[in-house]
DNA sequence: TGTACATCAGTGAACGCGCGTTCACTGATGTAC
DNA sequence: TGTACATCAGTGAACGCGCGTTCACTGATGTAC
């Protein structure tokens, strides 16, 4: 019987030698060790057999929590899209300025990536499921918006084709520092990196 | 025993009912199935076994030409690195316009899927084969060189972020495009398309 | 306050699968003489 | 032109593995009365 952290009935954290039989958070444990593993390793090398192993709990254990792989890669994706359209709403707010949400996006890829390697491979997720398109849209607006906002009078297809130059840059700018594609970078201040790319765009 | 078709010794194609012991030409009968898996099915569905009885031979037979799957994938890789150059260099040569070239990474990308889906995961890749280490410097050669052309006597740090910027934003779209992220874009012109959000780019 | 009971969240064994790789082998090819 | 032989490119059986999922089950929890 492993040692175990747990919350007792009285609220207070508690380390017993015996663990037991309810995890407390089975749900929340399996998508940080998702997250985390994915972080260390990529998606690929993810099984719910060793996510159960590293948090304590049998295999059979997630089938409970997430319908199946999918389900729980769904999740860290919804998750995901929430929390970058959370920041990107912040960081929105505070300044006003698309150049300075552009740049979050790439600091959000570099500093959850766990979270972003996941959000944006259809294959491994549910698209069906209406949480991860509400989150999708939610986040996708938060591009839009700002900038919409810098071309007040433009036309829906002239914000839309620079809604996807923006959306190009960025992602692409993300995808090839993640993916390990760019060695040669000093990755020493990415926000200013991506902030110098960002500067090549004549939107913002 | 599976009917096959064979080169003979006399060269000329011919179908026969027995397969005869050697394959003629194994190595590129498996690139080629490994290209047309991975586009249908990503690279995370290709298996040797399957490529190999997709072709007609034994499932051993595979590690005489690939010592293994990273070897397999860092010959398409490698293979498909060249193609990029030598399309992007023959643009490059016709219209002398670094528009084009980005255009036509984009292009290159849709219409290799197979390809490109492989080149930018270095986690499939044996990165330290000097084939492959070649074949990705001639291609990015071929984004700088163009990037250098439209802005002599600018210093070096400025071409490589300008180089940065613009490949950011071809590969952003094409990996968007390729994943399928982006489900209400019109594809019925891709380069069209391409060229509308290369536009954004104050380089071009 | 106590008890019955439905529901929820775990367990652990088993199923069935496909995979990459290794191995001893054999058939085919091409080269030296 | 013929032959010996090394090398190359296949075969097919076997190994060992980890995986997702299913199943009958049990312990824990919370709610109705």
């Amino acid at each position: 019987v492993p040692t175990s952290t747990a919350i007792d009935a009285s609220g207070t954290t508690t380390t017993t030698s015996t663990a037991p039989y309810h995890h407390g958070d089975l749900r929340r444990a399996l998508l940080e060790a998702a997250v985390s593993t994915v972080a260390a390793s990529g998606p690929a090398a993810l099984s719910l057999r060793a996510l159960a192993a590293q948090v304590g709990v049998s295999h059979a254990a997630p089938v409970h929590h997430f319908k199946d792989k999918a389900g729980l890669f769904t999740a860290v994706a919804t998750e995901g899209f929430d929390l970058l359209h959370d920041e990107m709403t912040a960081v929105w707010e505070k300044t006003g300025q698309f150049l300075d949400v552009g740049v979050h996006y790439v600091h959000f890829a570099l500093s959850h990536k766990g979270y972003f390697e996941v959000m944006f491979r259809p294959e491994l997720l549910d698209q069906d499921d209406p949480d991860l398109q509400r989150a999708q849209e939610g986040a996708y607006a938060m591009l839009t918006g700002p900038v919409e906002a810098g071309r007040r009078g433009s036309d829906a297809q002239s914000v839309h084709l620079a809604t996807l130059a923006s959306w190009s840059t960025v992602h692409g700018l993300a995808t090839l520092l993640l993916s390990g594609n760019l060695p040669d970078v000093d990755l020493e201040d990415p926000d200013a990196l991506a902030r110098h790319v960002l500067a090549h765009l004549r939107v913002v």
